[in-house]
Formats: C-alpha cells, structure tokens, sequence
DNA sequence: GTCTAGCGTGTAATCGGTTTCATGCCTAGC
DNA sequence: GCTAGGCATGAAACCGATTACACGCTAGAC
C-alpha cells in the first residue's frame, strides 16, 4: 500500500493533474462538480501531498535550522520551546544541530549549500570560519536568510535578537551595592565570549560609580560551569577576606560556587551572598532561591522566530534589524543584606556547641 | 547568483548529466581523464547537491522527527544531545516538534503521511487517536519507522528503549529503608501516566517486603511539577508525624518540596530525609546534593536513534526490540541515617538561642 | 448571426537529480 | 579477420507536484 498522488487522484477522478493541483491550491477556479469527484477522489485515496515533492517544485523546505554549540545545555530548553511553537505556527519545522567536531563541519554552511533548510537561527556566539561565510553572503547577494540571538562575528552581521548584558550586569551589581556590599567578587564567564565582556564591564561600571574599587584578585575568570564555581569557592574559601558578595555571571556557576561553600560549612547568604545570571530553571526551587538576572528564554525564542520570518520574507528591508529585550532583576534570598559577619571561627563554635 | 545544478555542470565539462552523477555517486565508473573534468568543473561551479532535489528523488528525506509532549521540558536536553549526536553520524537530521493543543492536531501523523521525515523518535507516553494510528501501520504493513522511549499505546507497540522503573524505585525506598527510615512517604508523579504507575509499584513493593505498612495519607498523587512540592511540604508540615523521608518521583517535585521545606524552616536532610528521581542537570549541585535515581539520558537518546536506524534499515527484523538501559542510585547528602529527630519547637529554641 | 470574452479544463514543460537502456568503441579469443 | 564481451558514455524516463499555455464551449454584445 503506497503513499497516493495527484495523478491517482486525477485517474481516479477522471481529470488531469493540473484539474486536482487547482483544487488543492484554488478551489474557486474549478466548477462545482468536478471538485466535488476530486475531494472525492482524495478521501477514497487518503492522499495528502507529497513534502519532498511539494519542496522539491517550490524550492522551500518548510525547515528551519537551529544552530547551537551544545544541543544539551538546558539554557536552551525554553527557547526551544518558544522557537518551535512559533514555528508551528508559522508553518515551518525546526531542525536543531550542534557542530560535530571531529567532522570538523558546520552545520550552516552546509544546511545553506544544500538547501535543506529555509533559514537559520543561532543561538551563541558561533564563529566558524570566516570565508566560508564570504562566500554564504556572495550567493545570498549580502543577506543569508540568517538571525541570531546575542553575538555576532563581525563578517557576518545578521539581524538579531539581543538583552543587555552590560546594563542587566550592571543592575546586579548595583543591587548588591544598595545591600551593603562594598567587598564584591565576579565571576564572568567565559574568555573570549562577548557576553562575558559585557557583564565583567556593567559589573566594572557599577564598582566605579559607587566609588568603589576592585581587587584584580576578585575577578575570577573561567567558564559557565559549575567547577568553575566550585573551584572559586575552594580558594576563596582559603583567603584572609573573604568578598561579602559575588556576582557569578551564569547560574550554573553560580550553584556550584554555592554548593562547595555549603560543604565547606560556609553558608549563603549568611556567610556570603551570591549573585548569578540567567534565571534557569531551577533558581526559584534552590536552597536558597538564587537572586539572579532573569533571561526572558521563551521570548527569546519567539522573537527570533518572528525575526527570521520577517528577514526570509523581505531580506533587503530587515537587513539591520535588530530586537532588543527586557531582562528583569529576579531579586530572592540568595543575597541578603549585609550584616557584620561571623567570623569563620565564631560559627565553628556555635556549630559545635549545637552538637554538644 | 544561483546555485549551479548537475546540468550546469555537465554543460560546464562537455559531458551528459549521467555522467556528472556518476562522479558524485560511483566514481570508478568513469574514466580518469572525464572524472577530472567533472571534479573541476564542480569546482568551479561551486555545485552541491540539492538536498529537496535529492530527497524527490530518492523518497528519502534524511530526518528524523523527535515528538516530545513538552520542548521546553530540560528533562529532554541531554537526550536531545545524544540524539543529535548519532543522527549527525548516520546522516540525519533531527526535528523537534511538541502538539499544538489549539490546533489538535498530530507532528507524528502528519509528519508520517506528508513523507516530510522517514522515521519518529518519541519521548514520552503519547497518546494520540487510535484510529489514525491503526491507518498507519495499514500504511506501513505493520510496521510504522517510530521508536519510543519508555511507555508505548497498546494499538501502537512500537520498538523501544526503556529503563525499569519499578526496580529503580524499589531501590530508592530500599536505600531509605537501610538508612533507618520506616515512616516514608510517596509523591508518585501525574495519574494516568506509566511511569507514575510503575515508580508507585515499586515504592509499595520494596515497603511490603520490609514488612512496613503505608498509610494511604502518606501518597501525594500530584504532577513533575515543583508546585506539587511545595504544596505537599505545606500540608505535611501542618500534620502532627511527618514521614522521616520522602520519595518524589521527580527531581523537580523533590527540590520544590525541600525549598518550600526550608523556608517552612524545616532542614533537609536533619529534619527530612527527600530522594529524587531523574538526577537532572542540578541535582549535584543542589543543597543539599540531591541523592536520586540517575536516568542515562544521554544515552537513551543515543540508544533510540541507534535502535531507529536498525528499524528503518530492516523493519520487520526488529519489529519487536526492546532495549533496557541501567539506571543508577545517586547518593549524595538528601538522604541521611535516620537520627533521633528534634521536633520542631526544640528547632525555634535553638534558633532563638542563636539569635540571642 | 457573428464576434469576443471568459470560464473550465487538459497538455505538457518544469524543478534537479538518478538510473535504465542503448550505443559505439576497443580488446581479446578463435 | 571476425565476433563476443566489456567499458565509457549519452539519451531519455522518472520521481510528484505546479503552472504556462492552448483549446473548446457558452453567453452576451452588436
């Protein structure tokens, strides 16, 4: 039992292709009768038009690419979400795909050589090599139908969807500020990555407008991990003063930072307050709920879908377009107030006299 | 600037078409000096082949459709890695797509009957109408190219990949029963679903064979969902015994159960012990260290797109293969020895007492 | 009664590859 | 010297939909 076509239908029907094309397509150009034997026609049948088909005539594959470093990071997760319901609505499907190192390939260059795909999204700073690029742009006449959420390489400046990681770094820092804090540490992420420059200069700005100084000793750089904030913790864990707060510049550091000094017997936010960035999934249920720069990821999503859309439908006028989004300041228990701190030594003894 | 096609190039090298094609699929076939001139002339064209044309002609599209109830869901990031990391090493791509609920209708349906992917991945229980998926398999002769994880329709016993969650929470309880605890309570998860139904079983069963009874209040019927946490830490807060420990069904249900816990005031794990279920991507890094269930997520993507690519190549060979995949216990500090409780007025005291 | 406009439908080309079949040439075997 | 067989290549069909163009018929205008 295979799969019917059209000139099934039309035999069936007692018409030409073109005659059950026209009732697929313009029903209002074909009499009355003659649909009703083709609708007919196409029940008895089951058919339903062929994809492949349909894309190979059209020269549009309905699919999307979305293009990210790491398919597992769960920053992603919700602008999936928001990505794949705005593309169902716009008719399209979204093919999700990280680059295979090994392979050495890129997954944009190729979806783009060979047409397999309509558009592309890419969703962090993505920089594979340069005069491939060039050459995407030359047989896109200077608009590849691509959009991006934050970063962009500079030979490749396609519309895109962005927040202010300076201003929303900076916001951070300065709510620690208003708290008390003066002694604050940072954790930024990532060298290299644009994101992590933003939020290290908001956080800088916001130092230095308070008139407060910082410590190069207190800029901890690394990566959007969780050792890396349990690394950090280690060492800070060993100095004479240790900050009154920090600022980690992605959640998931920022809980690794938290839980090491948990084990370590210091407590947040009594011993220290920490900061983190992005609001992921889990930051309202940790122990304890974790202040945090709230990414609005579904948003994120929809928008750069819209965008896309948008950019496929008229690249000239979209060209430069560029969508910039709210980040909100998601202000919880993580950190407190600053009150004058125990000593270290001061809570091993209350710990013990617990026990005793 | 249009992308060249084989005819572009066949003009380009002085040859027919069949032979440009011959170079790109046999290139024995075809002799040194010709094959030359092709390969150059592809060169110089910048040809690639046009994957909607290839797809036509071949009836094959090279995706693969992923279902999933819920995108965003961060319990599919790490599955989705391995998914995409196998279907990038057998040629395929991936596409994610959750039902449109408004428009009711069906990504697996409609993907299946518009030939626009040539096998389905789902993730979790799926229920769509029988009757279309028993026109399916008509379609199909039996064998539609899907692949599950976990829980399959009876109309629709499709190949698939699992892990045996009814001993994996009988091992969770038994690990609480070691510990000392023989007051335990349940949260199962949402009704109706088999993983809630077997997670339950295996909790009720690993309680009967340590001869301990379960009191029907100790059970929470509720969602994966932290408000369901939440909501049950409230209400066994007010009740005169609390359980000494808590099996949840879900990570999520179990961190929002221990955050509403601990801002009720009440520790976990000195007050109450909590287990989870999944290991999600925070639970080490939770406070404290979530001991749980680990599901090899990574690799039941892995081993499901594995298990596709056998079904596709040789439907009726593995019509029925079922692939089990080991879970672990994870354990880490949320589950402790059961101590002598303080009751909750001696933990007021000795809290006043640290204030003062 | 003739001419024209327009409607409904069919014929055939088209998209870009792959593949079957045919053809011409060369070589080896007798 | 003739033939069989094999190799390199080309011509053309094919996958399933859409669409430009052609055609015939009817109705309305003069």
């Amino acid at each position: 039992m295979k799969r019917a076509s059209v000139s099934d239908v039309s035999k069936r029907a007692g018409v030409s292709t073109a005659t059950v094309s026209r009732v697929l397509n313009s029903p209002e150009r074909v009499s009355a009768p003659t649909r009703e034997r083709v609708l007919e026609a196409i029940q008895e049948l089951n058919f339903v038009k062929s994809a492949t088909a349909f894309s190979f005539k059209s020269q549009a594959t309905k699919n999307i690419l979305v293009a990210v470093n790491n398919v597992g990071n769960i920053f992603y997760s919700e602008i999936f979400e928001g990505l794949q319901r705005r593309a169902n609505a716009h008719g399209y499907n979204i093919i999700i795909k990280s680059p295979d190192l090994e392979a050495g390939n890129d997954p944009i260059i190729e979806a783009l050589r060979t047409g397999s795909v309509d558009g592309v999204i890419t969703l962090d700073d993505y920089f594979p090599p340069p005069d491939d690029y060039a050459l995407l742009r030359e047989i896109y006449q200077g608009t590849p139908p691509i959009v991006g959420f934050a970063e962009r390489p500079d030979y490749l400046p396609y519309p895109h969807v962005w927040i202010d990681n300076r201003a929303a770094a900076r916001a951070m820092t300065k709510h620690m500020i208003d708290r008390g804090h003066t002694h604050i540490g940072h954790l930024p992420g990532p060298p290299g990555s644009a994101a992590t420059a933003e939020r290290k200069a908001g956080f800088m700005e916001a130092m230095s407008e308070a008139g407060l100084k910082v410590d190069p000793e207190d800029i901890y750089e690394g990566g959007f991990h969780r050792d890396v904030g349990r690394r950090v913790a280690r060492r800070l864990a060993r100095r004479q003063t240790m900050p009154t707060a920090v600022f980690c510049a992605n959640d998931e550091t920022a809980m690794g930072f938290i839980s090491e000094m948990s084990t370590l017997g210091i407590a947040v936010p009594d011993d220290i307050s920490v900061g983190g960035f992005d609001n992921n999934a889990f930051a309202d249920v940790y122990v304890p709920a974790l202040t945090t720069i709230a990414q609005p990821r579904g948003e994120i999503g929809v928008s750069a879908m819209d965008l896309l859309h948008d950019v496929m439908r008229d690249p000239t006028a979209n060209r430069n377009k560029v969508v910039e989004l709210k980040y909100r300041l998601a202000s919880r228990l993580s950190v407190a107030r600053l009150r004058p701190t125990p000593s270290k030594k001061k809570l091993k003894e209350s710990a013990a006299a617990e026990k005793g």
